[in-house]
DNA sequence: AAGAGAAACAACCGCCGGGGT
DNA sequence: AACCCCGGCGGTTGTTTCTCT
């Protein structure tokens, strides 16, 4: 528990600093550098606690602090930073000289977590929202989905709608896929086998081919986020296979820059992102290359079910996270994903599994 | 111009872990 | 082992500034 104030602090200065402490503090530090916080106040003629003069030299008067607005890198910086580290503000500001973490801390709950949000973003988990909008949108597709299903297959007319209703089934599947897997590792649940059924019901159809149809690199996603912005990521995946990866944002272009992308970390950071590149060359090259644009109707499963990788940062970002990035323990930086399986994990494998079974 | 509400930011608070005794 | 001190961290609060009506 906290520790109880001692007796003659509850006399103590506290609220914002006037310039003659400023002053004071400054010059004394200046002079005599710092040993001891707590005797600090009573040498340099101070009025305050011992840490609340380390706040202050620390956050505010500190010559190497950089003041002024977040430049549009030093913002990426911090999300990319984010979605691996968590809220870890300290060892964020070790990557920006002159940004204290108090200031980071404070820029993030000010301006980067709306921006996110707007962008259909969820600030803890990096991954797009999947909030009542995703789930109000459920219904509608369940719906789209069947009423093009009543339709006659062999009306030419009907090709199109089919198509459509293929397409909001696949949306449906990511959409479900999505609320499993922003519902953590350890809540991993089926999705309701009734909808299911309604929404897989279409004869004729390979589900496995539908996916590799309708998700190959030129379709348009289905993007039933009702945000405003620019963005296009789909929901559950993006079109770009590396959305399994942590993802580096680009405010300048409105959208997600390439995770591989490692122009904007610190070369100590890169090598993290360098290493999921070959790690999710698999998957990606099913979707990147038109020569994988194929109609199959018996694939490879595993080939066009993106692997479900739980939300463990543990064993996840071992392999990805240079040492100079600790990996977080709290439940919000648990973004870190790599397209590597792992066969002896066995949630990866039940979901696999499962997947399977639902797609087929 | 004035008031209300929102946004921004500095500072505080509680807690924790490491080190010393 | 137990206690205390200290520095540090992350979350939250309070105040100031800005924007809108």
């Amino acid at each position: 528990m906290g520790r109880s104030p001692r007796g003659d602090e509850n006399e103590l200065k506290k609220g914002p600093w006037t310039p003659e402490e400023d002053q004071k503090l400054t010059d004394y530090l200046n002079k005599n550098g710092h040993r001891s916080w707590r005797a600090l106040p009573k040498l340099a003629g101070l009025n305050r606690c011992g840490k609340s003069c380390r706040l202050r030299w620390s956050n505010y008067l500190r010559p190497d602090i950089k003041r002024g607005k977040f430049s549009e890198e030093e913002e990426q910086l911090i999300i990319n930073l984010h979605s691996v580290l968590g809220n870890k503000w300290s060892q964020i500001s070790t990557h920006l000289p002159g940004r204290t973490d108090n200031e980071i801390k404070n820029y993030w709950n000010t301006h980067l977590k709306k921006k996110l949000l707007q962008m259909g973003i969820d600030p803890l988990t990096h991954k797009p929202r999947t909030d009542l909008n995703l789930l109000s949108n459920l219904s509608n597709l369940l719906v789209a989905a069947n009423i093009f299903n009543l339709m006659n297959p062999c009306d030419n007319a009907s090709v199109q709608a089919d198509a459509h209703a293929q397409l909001a089934k696949i949306q449906l599947l990511n959409n479900l896929l999505q609320l499993i897997s922003n519902g953590g590792s350890s809540s991993i649940q089926p999705p309701n086998m009734e909808l299911l059924n309604h929404s897989t019901s279409a004869p004729n159809r390979d589900a496995n081919y539908l996916i590799n149809q309708d998700l190959a690199p030129n379709s348009q996603p289905l993007n039933v986020n009702s945000t405003t912005t620019t963005t296009t990521t789909t929901l559950g995946y993006s079109s770009n296979p590396s959305s399994q990866t942590p993802a580096l944002y680009n405010f300048s272009t409105s959208k997600y820059s390439n995770p591989t992308d490692t122009s904007t970390v610190p070369v100590e950071d890169a090598d993290c992102y360098r290493h999921e590149q070959g790690s999710s060359s698999r998957m990606g090259s099913n979707y990147l290359s038109d020569d994988n644009i194929n109609i199959q109707t018996e694939p490879d499963i595993p080939e066009y079910i993106p692997a479900f990788v739980s939300a463990s940062p543990e064993r996840n970002m071992k392999n990805i996270i240079p040492e100079t990035i600790t990996t977080a323990n709290s439940s919000t930086s648990t973004t870190f994903e790599t397209t590597t399986l792992n066969p002896q994990d066995d949630e990866e494998t039940i979901l696999n599994d499962y997947w399977t079974d639902i797609l087929n």
